[in-house]
RNA sequence: GCCCCCGUAGCUCAAUUGGAUAGAGCGCUUGGCUUCGAACCAAGAGGUUCCGGGUUCAAAUCCUGGCGGGGGUACCA
């Protein structure tokens, strides 16, 4: 149990169970170790005064409890408080044990819940754009998050290899190869044509079946695709999965229609069948199968979410990118009627693209953009992942490739991988330091040790909160907090040198440290340098 | 027209989801390497959180009315 929860269960004896307990980590050590406002709605379901009902929980939790050392009130009605430094000893001994299990949930395999993850799914018509990436690491560590959190979990790319934009990519690749007149509607850019020049007899052979066409090339494109963000970003799925194959081949567009038919969610209206999506809140009702009898995209999808459903899983996490967001209410219905308990849908923003300070506009139908490969062989695979975690996934982000590349991408990693390397430098120079007891640790006095103890003992919070929220960019924050917390320790406090069991203490804080840092870096997919 | 998102330091972004003194990076000024790595640390300048009203112990955050920017709104995918 981490130390905050520790807290949370002493402060429910006093409160019981109409509330929620907050505890959070105060900015300032001078409003305590940690700091909850818990009083403040106590207060108001009591009708007395906060700052009343903060002094008795505060006096309350100095009588009773022997974790604290010492508790106190604040105006308005904060209660702060500060830890005995035996509980962070007991911490740093526990991630020692721990190990690379710091911070996981430990659930048995038979109470897991399922859980699938679905991002980037971008259509296999050419190469990854800014805002597939931004959603590509955010699915990516969001998934690995979950998996910690003792979640049993599917990360999914659903490749949607047929349909009216496969047919539209054969006839990209034929009007590139001068087969027949370009279109407007068509995929333009270098991609297309170094394709075609590159599978000339194939293109030739399939010139009267352009959706045959696309698929061959659709193939080629996603391998290309998967090398990248699995090669280059370090981005990992658990499964691909083909539309064309799982869905369509398997029946599950039928399945889907007919599981509407039979519980009446679907009626007839000039000459196509519309899904009564409105029933789940969704504007308006859609369309699943056209007059002329052809199946819609949206069926297919929902065909999706039935396979989903099929094969387990109770909860969907889908992530779209900003063009996607007309869709969300409708997928949401479709999640309701396949009978998927938990879909949560996340859209990212768009990210800009400017060029000396002036915007660049992208298409990919125009061939013009910025695409994630370059961005990840500019910057490199740990910026370019730290930096777009950083950023939260609903803010419209500019993005200066010629100006922010250098520095101001790579310098939040640098820090942060930096301030691993120093620990790790310590470390070489001596045995790796057994656990040692408690009172080997009182030695650990300083503001600094203390302080790095208290954010240490942060990390298991931080991912289960994440679990919850799925607000990514808090591992990012914590990155830089506990990088910074270690660089002032070791600017002021020595390791080496010292009195023979400080060093031994700092030791092991020391290997606590680069514990953290690891598990850290494993979940955010950068690298845990030895060197830099 | 209707719907969604955004507006915070010169620039790019945070703010533990309603908490205390709004913080980081880049850029700018100053100081710190004969001891574990200076890709670091310490100090400083820089803010009417787009504007007006409201809700409450407490608002950058919630509600409401504006202003500005981005996206969506097909029997396309």
């Amino acid at each position: 149990m981490s130390i905050k929860e520790n807290i949370t269960r002493v402060i429910r004896n006093f409160s019981g169970n109409s509330v929620d307990i907050d505890i959070s980590v105060p900015e300032h050590e001078s409003l305590g170790h940690y700091s909850t406002t818990v009083a403040f709605l106590l207060a108001k379901e009591k009708h007395i005064s906060p700052i009343d009902m903060a002094e008795e929980l505060a006096s309350y939790l100095n009588t009773t409890s022997d974790i604290f050392d010492r508790v106190e009130a604040k105006a308005p009605g904060f209660v702060n408080m500060w830890v005995k430094p035996e509980v962070f000893f007991r911490e740093l001994k526990f991630i020692l044990k721990e190990g690379d299990r710091y911070g996981k949930r430990k659930i048995s395999r038979s109470r897991r819940k399922k859980v699938q993850i679905e991002f980037i799914s971008a259509n296999p018509t050419g190469p990854l754009t800014l805002a597939n990436g931004r959603g590509g690491f955010l699915g990516d560590v969001l998934g690995n998050v979950l998996q910690m959190s003792g979640f049993d979990v599917e990360k999914e790319y659903y490749v949607n290899d047929t349909g009216n934009q496969i047919e539209t990519l054969g006839n990209s690749i034929l009007a590139a190869s001068r087969l027949i007149p370009y279109e407007e509607t068509f995929y333009k850019g270098e991609y297309v044509d170094y394709w075609a020049r590159a599978h000339v007899a194939i293109v030739k052979r399939l010139k009267h079946d352009p959706l045959k066409l696309g698929k061959r090339a659709a193939k080629d494109f996603l391998k290309a695709t998967r090398n990248v963000i699995e090669k280059k970003a370090g981005i990992y799925f658990d499964r691909y999965t083909s539309e064309d194959n799982d869905i369509h081949g398997k029946g599950y567009v039928k399945k889907a229609l007919s599981l509407f038919q039979k519980n009446r969610s679907i009626y007839e209206s000039d000459g196509a069948l519309w899904l009564k999506t409105t029933e789940y809140g969704d504007d308006k009702d859609r369309v699943v199968l056209k007059k002329d009898g052809v199946p819609t995209y949206f069926l297919a999808d929902a065909g999706h979410y039935l396979e989903t459903k099929k094969r387990g899983f109770d909860s969907k996490i889908l992530i779209l990118g900003p063009d996607h967001h007309g869709y969300m209410a409708r997928i949401q219905a479709v999640a309701s009627m396949v009978g998927i308990q938990k879909s949560d849908v996340m859209i990212t923003q768009a990210v800009r693209l400017l060029e000396n300070g002036r915007e660049v506009k992208m298409s990919k139908r125009k061939g013009m953009f910025v695409t994630f490969e370059e961005l990840v062989d500019e910057v490199g695979k740990d910026s370019a992942r730290f930096f777009f975690l950083m950023i939260t996934p609903e803010t419209h982000m500019d993005f200066d490739m010629s100006l922010a590349k250098e520095r101001t991408l790579k310098n939040p990693v640098f820090y942060v991988q930096y301030a691993a390397v120093r620990a790790k430098s310590i470390m070489r120079k001596v045995k790796k330091p057994a656990i040692p007891d408690l009172s080997d640790l009182a030695v650990l006095s300083t503001e600094e040790d203390i302080r790095l103890m208290k954010t240490l003992a942060q990390f298991p919070e931080i991912i289960l909160s994440v679990s919850s929220s799925y607000n990514i960019r808090r591992l990012t924050q914590y990155a830089l907090e506990l990088a910074k917390v270690f660089h002032g320790f070791y600017e002021k406090e020595r390791v080496l040198g010292e009195e023979k069991n400080v060093v031994r203490a700092r030791l092991t804080l020391i290997s606590a440290t680069l514990i953290v840092f690891k598990n850290l870096f494993s979940v955010l997919g950068i690298s845990f340098l030895k060197k830099m």
